[in-house]
DNA sequence: CTGAAAGCGCTTACAG
DNA sequence: CTGAAAGCGCTTACAG
C-alpha cells in the first residue's frame, strides 16, 4: 500500500460515498447493516485510520483533555494522571499532560490551540486572572483556589487534619507540631487551620511551623523542633515531608515512634513501605482521577453552562507504625497494625 | 469579541492576506519588518490563536510526540517524562503520554491517528511484531528489545551490575544473591548476566532468584533467602525491590547493613531518603529524557531514514548506607558517605 | 438509508 | 516581499 489510506480510498473499495464511510464509522446505527459490513471490510483491506486533525478541524472538537500538573515527577500526581487517563480513554478521549509551571503564554497556547476540549487543573497556585481568562471548561482537582471561580474536586482537608489530631490525642499526646504546606496554598492552609482548631477543641498545645510539602521542609522543621523539643508528635502536611522529618529525627538519634510520633498526609505508595510504615491520611487518588474525568466528560457533553460543583471525597486515616504513645505515657488509644 | 479569531480576522485587521499572516507567524524572516509588526499587533488585538488541527492537517505533521510507558504511576517513568516534556517543549513539540499496556488496537490507533509525529517507547515487553508494524519513527528508551529493530537509548546494565558486585566484593562479601527483574525483559537479563559474570570473574558465589522489579518481589526474595541465609548481600534489580527486601528483612529482625547488605538499581528519589539510605546505581533519567527528545527531533527533521543508533549512558554507583562489610569481617573496602 | 457538495482554518507552491 | 487560489481529510446539513 503506497502511503496511508484516506477515507475516499475506503469509499472506493466499498463502493459507497465518503459520507457513508464516515457514518458507518462514527454512527454505525445510521447505516444499513450490509453497507456497514462492506465498509468495515474495506477499512480492514485498506488499513485505513482516521486522520484526527481532519476530524477535529471539521467537527470542531479535539476529543482530548489537557491535564496540568505542577510537577510531573511527583508520584502523587502521576498516580492521579494514570487514573484520569484510564477513565478518559474508555470514553474515547485522549489525554495530554503538561507542566503547569512556567510561562503563562505557553500555558495559554496549550489551552487554546484547539488540541484539547477541556482542562483538568491540579495546581491551585497559578495566577487567578490567567486561569479565569481561559475559555475552555476547567475542573480543579485536589488543589483549591477560590479566586479561580471554578468547579472542583478534592478532599476535606480541615476534617482530615482533625482526624489526625484526634488520633494523636487518643494516644496521649498533649503537645503537637504541624509542619505546614506552602503559604498561600488553600489546601495546605485548610490543613493548618483544621489542625489548630482541633488542638483548641481538645485543649492541646498546637504549634505550626512553615513548610512546603518537600522532604527538605520536613528536615528543616525537625531542626527547628530540636531547639526546644516541646512537641511529642509531628503532623506533616505531606508524606514526603514526614519522610524527610523521620530521616532528620533519626540523624538526631531519635526513634519514631517511641521517641516521637509522626503523621503524614497523602498515603503515597511508599508510605506503607517506609520504615517505620507511615501513619497517614489516605487521599483517594484513583477516585479523584476517575471523578475528574467523568465530570469533565459531563461538562463537555452539556457544552453550555453546567452547574458549578465542589465535591469533597473523604481522606481516611491509615494507622501504621509511625505513631505511638509519647515517651512515659501509657498507651490509651488503640493502635492498629499495617 | 464574538467567538475565537481566525487567521482571516487577523489578515483583515492588519490589512494583509492570510498567507502573509501565516508567514509572519511561522517564518518571520520572510516578511518585511513593518508588515510583521502590523500582523503581530493585529494578533494581539484580535486575541488570535492558531488552530492546531487546521495547521496539522494542512502541513501534515502534528508537532507532537507520543510517549508510551508501561506504568504511569511509576516514579521512575514520570521523572523521565518530565524531562522529555521539557526538552520537547523548547522545540515546540507537544507531548502526549499514554499507557503502553493493554489493547494493541488502542495503541495502534494512538500511534496512527496523526496526532503524533513520533513515538518514544519506554516498554520493551510489547509484541515485537506489533511494534514493527508501526509506521512512525520510534525511539526505544531505557528498555531494550532486539526484536523491535529500533534505535535506542539506555544504560549498560551488565556493566552496572558488575560495578555493584565489585563494590560488594570490595566490602568482603563472598556470597551474593541477585533478585532479578522480570524474565524476558532484556535489561533485567543484562543485569542478571552481568551479575553472574562478575561473580564468576571475582570467584564469588552468585545466586539469582526471580523477581519483577516490585517491592513484593523483594519481599518474596527475602522469604526464600531466609531458608538458608547463605548470601550476605542482596543485589536487587530495582530500588523498589530493594526497599521491599529491606522491609522484609527488618520484619525478620535483621538490620541492614550490619546483618546483610542491599544494593538497589535506579536511584529513584526515595533511595536517598530511605532508611537506610540506599546504595544503588543511579540511572541518568533526566539525561535519558533529554537525549530521547533530541534524537526524536533529529529523526523528524531528517524525515527519511536516519542511521540506526544505540546509545548507552553510564549508570553510576552511589554508595550510601545500605551496604557494609558482612558480619564478622573487617571492612576492606572504603565506604563513601551519602 | 445514502450521496453530492460545502466548508472547517490553515499552509504552500505558484506567480508576480 | 506579497497575494490569489488550491487543497489537506474529514463531517454534516441538505436533499432525495
Amino acid at each position: 500500500m503506497a502511503g496511508r489510506a484516506r477515507i475516499k480510498d475506503v469509499a472506493l473499495a466499498a463502493g459507497v460515498s465518503t459520507a457513508t464511510v464516515s457514518r458507518a464509522l462514527s454512527n454505525p446505527e445510521r447505516v444499513e447493516k450490509s453497507t456497514r459490513d462492506r465498509v468495515l471490510k474495506a477499512v480492514r483491506a485498506t488499513g485505513y485510520r482516521i486522520n484526527a486533525a481532519a476530524r477535529d478541524l471539521r467537527s470542531r472538537r479535539a476529543r482530548a483533555i489537557l491535564v496540568l500538573v505542577p510537577n510531573l515527577a511527583n508520584t502523587f500526581f502521576s498516580r492521579i494522571i494514570a487514573s484520569i487517563t484510564e477513565a478518559a480513554e474508555t470514553e474515547g478521549l485522549a489525554v495530554q499532560v503538561a507542566d503547569s509551571r512556567g510561562d503563562p503564554a505557553r500555558l495559554a497556547a496549550l489551552a487554546h490551540d484547539g488540541r484539547a476540549d477541556g482542562i483538568v487543573l491540579l495546581d491551585g497556585s497559578l495566577d487567578a486572572e490567567m486561569v479565569r481568562s481561559w475559555t475552555l471548561p476547567v475542573v480543579l482537582l485536589c488543589e483549591w483556589n477560590p479566586d479561580y471561580g471554578l468547579s472542583g474536586i478534592g478532599t476535606d482537608n480541615a476534617e482530615a487534619a482533625r482526624t489526625a489530631v484526634a488520633h494523636l490525642a487518643g494516644l496521649g499526646h498533649r503537645s503537637l507540631l504541624h509542619v505546614a504546606g506552602p503559604a498561600g496554598n488553600d489546601i495546605a492552609e485548610a490543613r493548618s487551620e483544621g489542625f489548630l482548631a482541633a488542638c483548641a477543641a481538645l485543649n492541646l498545645q498546637g504549634t505550626v511551623v512553615p513548610g512546603d510539602f518537600t522532604m527538605a521542609s520536613g528536615e528543616a522543621a525537625v531542626a527547628s523542633w530540636a531547639e526546644d523539643r516541646c512537641a511529642t508528635a509531628l503532623f506533616c502536611a505531606s508524606d514526603e515531608c514526614a519522610i524527610g522529618a523521620i530521616g532528620a529525627l533519626r540523624r538526631l538519634g531519635l526513634n519514631v515512634p517511641s521517641d516521637i510520633s509522626v503523621v503524614g498526609f497523602d498515603d503515597i505508595d511508599f508510605a506503607a513501605r517506609f520504615i517505620p510504615a507511615l501513619t497517614t491520611l489516605h487521599q483517594p487518588r484513583a477516585a479523584f482521577g476517575r471523578e475528574a474525568a467523568e465530570r469533565m466528560i459531563a461538562l463537555l457533553r452539556l457544552e453550555d453552562e453546567a452547574d458549578m460543583f465542589r465535591i469533597l471525597m473523604p481522606s481516611e486515616l491509615v494507622i501504621r507504625e509511625s505513631t505511638a504513645a509519647p515517651p512515659g505515657v501509657a498507651v490509651r488509644g488503640a493502635q492498629g497494625s499495617a
